[in-house]
DNA sequence: CACACATTGTGAAAAAAAGCACATTCAATC
DNA sequence: GATTGAATGTGCTTTTTTTCACAATGTGTG
């Protein structure tokens, strides 16, 4: 099967697929290291949490990557997987906010390895504008945005100011040409239809966690 | 409608449900604020950008908090989901790992105006034991887990050691007591199928909108 | 107190996603 | 080179989730 077939996406893809196609990510490099050659649909469901069929359905997508009989080579398989979602280049982002969680992130080993690298950090404080990060980077001021995003060519703008300056945020990394934002806030921010938007609530999971802790056993809260 | 009715829940409530109701609560936050006294589920919906049937369906779950043709007590309705969501409790976390994203995560005001209180930080590092943490905290040997998860009442442990740490602090925090377990690796943990277990790979997003930028429009990759 | 108007709550339809089950195809073995 | 065994790829079924559309029910007004 070629890279063309693989990207050429003919059929729509559910959304789910996607973020599964990461998830699988995850054990096959752990099976690569192990040194394990290949991989059944089985076996990395087990590892997944999720169904075998879903797995070879969620590849049929993009082609056949199986040996009948025998399964899945793992190092061409997360070849391929990392093809599909574009790990196997390198990502240039920018962060917009540096509190905590923006400090937590532009350090982050896993952003690293899977080819997201961090070439700009603002903050509107200026305050921090000029405070060197560990990481490297040096906090800038938002109002040099424009001009250090088209410069360093920014692919993807991450919001981790607090919840009121998110929409600002989002304005301005839309404004200097970026076309994708991922939001750490939990803040709902608007964009242009053109953009991608992504959000990533850090809270919700907590809320699912205490919804169900109360409900399906007699579980108490602390007083 | 009353609070018993809220809590007893007869048919089974879609999970995405659960998820969309915590994202309700962020803007009905913010009407409250601004001290709007009613929002019609249109309004709503246009806010979390999700359809109108869908706000009242998700409600219709767990109750009647509507009035017909007028719409949500802004005041009302807040109340209501955060019962739902037992959002107006406190929950006592405890933290396994203090790298940046756990550093990050024990200051995080959000998690605290919701009730979201870490009473412990661990990490396996003895370098790192002892240290005080600015939310007041003093970060604990994992030696001596199971006492204090004992002692405090936690209610949900949070991993956020590195990935090859994931299972093993997993593993501490049920032996220790801890039921209800949010993973911030991106490793697949496993845990008693009696606990509750939500993972949040903060990276998987971000592969979400590599993928799309990569496909819909002709979008470049950084060299 | 009737009437106009707005918006809920909900059954039924549609769409999306997940799972089953099996024919197909490959590796391995004798 | 035929045969066995294993695991893929996929059409079909089932389940879940979303959306539609409208009857029911409330508010506000003259």
């Amino acid at each position: 099967m070629a890279v063309s077939e693989i990207m050429s996406e003919s059929p729509k893809v559910p959304k789910p697929t996607i973020e599964r196609l990461a998830i699988y990510s995850r054990p096959l490099e752990d099976l690569l290291e192990a040194g394990s050659p290949v991989v059944s649909s089985e076996r990395l469901a087990i590892l997944c949490g999720v169904n075998p069929a879903q797995v070879r359905k969620d590849l049929a997508y993009f082609g056949e990557f199986g040996i009948r009989g025998l399964g899945y080579e793992v190092k061409e398989l997360l070849k391929a997987i990392r093809a599909i979602l574009a790990t196997d280049r390198r990502w240039s982002l920018c962060i917009l906010g540096m509190g905590n969680l923006g400090r937590a992130l532009v350090e982050n080993e896993n952003f690293k390895r899977r080819g997201y690298i961090f070439v700009a950090a603002f903050d509107a404080d200026n305050r921090k504008v000029g405070e060197r990060l560990a990481c490297g980077l040096t906090i800038e001021p938002v109002a040099g945005i424009k001009d250090i995003v088209s410069k360093l060519h920014v692919d993807i703008g991450v919001i981790t100011t607090s919840q009121k300056g998110a929409q600002r945020a989002a304005d301005l990394l839309i404004d200097a040409g970026v076309r994708s934002v991922l939001n750490f806030t939990p803040a709902q921010v608007r964009i242009s239809s053109s953009c991608f938007l992504e959000n990533e609530d850090i809270g919700l999971k907590l809320e699912n966690l205490a919804y169900h802790l109360t409900r399906i056993r007699g579980a108490r809260a602390t007083k």
